[in-house]
DNA sequence: CGTTCAGTTGACTAAGGTCAATTCCCGTGG
DNA sequence: CCACGGGAATTGACCTTAGTCAACTGAACG
């Protein structure tokens, strides 16, 4: 029984408990090395995962092959690429493990079944995908209104612990500046 | 019969007869003079909106009072501030009319009845949610990847016609650049 | 004609980008 | 235990571009 899997889902919708077991039979573990791949650009995700343990990134490469890393996913964080799982669409972007990671897998066909055969399912799906949007356009918001510096900070405050655990390389990219950049905004921040 | 609201929809989902009738019948259209507000900051969005004729901005305030323009809606576009729409919350964006501009408003009791008497309504939400969180990802992806200039092209680009309509400072304010700026990246495109 | 407001322009400032050199950290091998 | 190597991070010098502020231009309108 993948209990953090299940609470996660709780979070959204109620299950019994034989939904709980059918949803702990949709998920298959998985173990990643650091930088493995959960997701290459240019492969169609089948999957979306749940982070047991470990932590992703999540980024797209520039037309000149800057990686801009969009998002990180760290414990009890679920991580696709939604738009290629949608449509079966070549993904641009990828996910690698920055870490040793665990992670539950869920088919796309697993998860039509989750939808279909527990009760709120397809309302787990709707709030999931308004989660998703309502993530996106505070994201957008903040890339409008927020300097770097406040950036880094937003970073900082919503994931104080992972600060410690990802090079100061990919939360660069994730504020929006280059690396020397970041280095004279901390430089800043500590005088 | 309201029938691009109709065809808007059927972009998503099939409909009959019947689900035609009772759609055009959920629908009221209002008439909107330049200036006025579909939507002010603080109240709730208790309708969504579709645009028969005009032009529509989106926008927030910044804690400093300065608007950060985060839309733009034109004919044949859905407005609405769709977070306090779900939830009932105190709007944080306006909608305000760049012209006169004619909606036809659906109220949300009457998009619950959409979504419940029409065949594929339940999918018709989620297939919205959906376009609306993959427009918000392609834009996030469009503030990391390019500069004011590209991002001034892409909206020229994507809004071809709006460029004569819309006031140059509603448009540096969605490039994300202040007027002079714009106006400066206008004049090296055109050298 | 003035008034008004949007848009442009100039002068200056501030901040990020670029490139290269240097330092720091850490793990490896002698 | 120390020396070395390699990648990450910082720093400095310089460039580019947006921000700011103010002046100016131009068009719309009464």
């Amino acid at each position: 029984m993948y209990t953090n899997l299940i609470a996660a889902i709780e979070h959204f919708i109620r299950l019994d408990d034989t939904e709980k077991d059918l949803i702990s039979s949709l998920a298959v573990s998985k173990t990643y090395a650091k930088g493995d791949y959960f997701l290459r650009t240019g492969q169609v995700c089948r999957d979306v995962g749940f982070i047991e343990k470990g932590l992703v990134r999540y980024y797209g490469t520039k037309d000149n092959g800057e990686e801009i890393t969009l998002h990180f996913g760290k414990e009890n964080d679920f991580t696709s690429n939604y738009q290629s799982f949608l449509d079966h669409s070549a993904s641009q972007r990828s996910i690698q493990c920055l870490e040793a990671t665990e992670i539950l897998v869920i088919s796309y066909d697993n998860l039509q079944r989750l939808y279909n055969e527990v009760k709120e399912g397809q309302k787990f799906g709707r709030l999931v995908c308004e989660y998703l949007y309502l993530q996106a356009i505070s994201q957008i918001a903040s890339m409008y209104a927020d300097e770097p510096e406040q950036r880094y900070l937003n970073f900082v405050n919503e994931y104080p612990d992972l600060q410690q655990r990802i090079p100061q390389y990919y939360i660069s990219s994730y504020v929006g500046v280059k690396p020397p950049s970041l280095s004279r905004i901390r430089k800043r921040l500590t005088l």
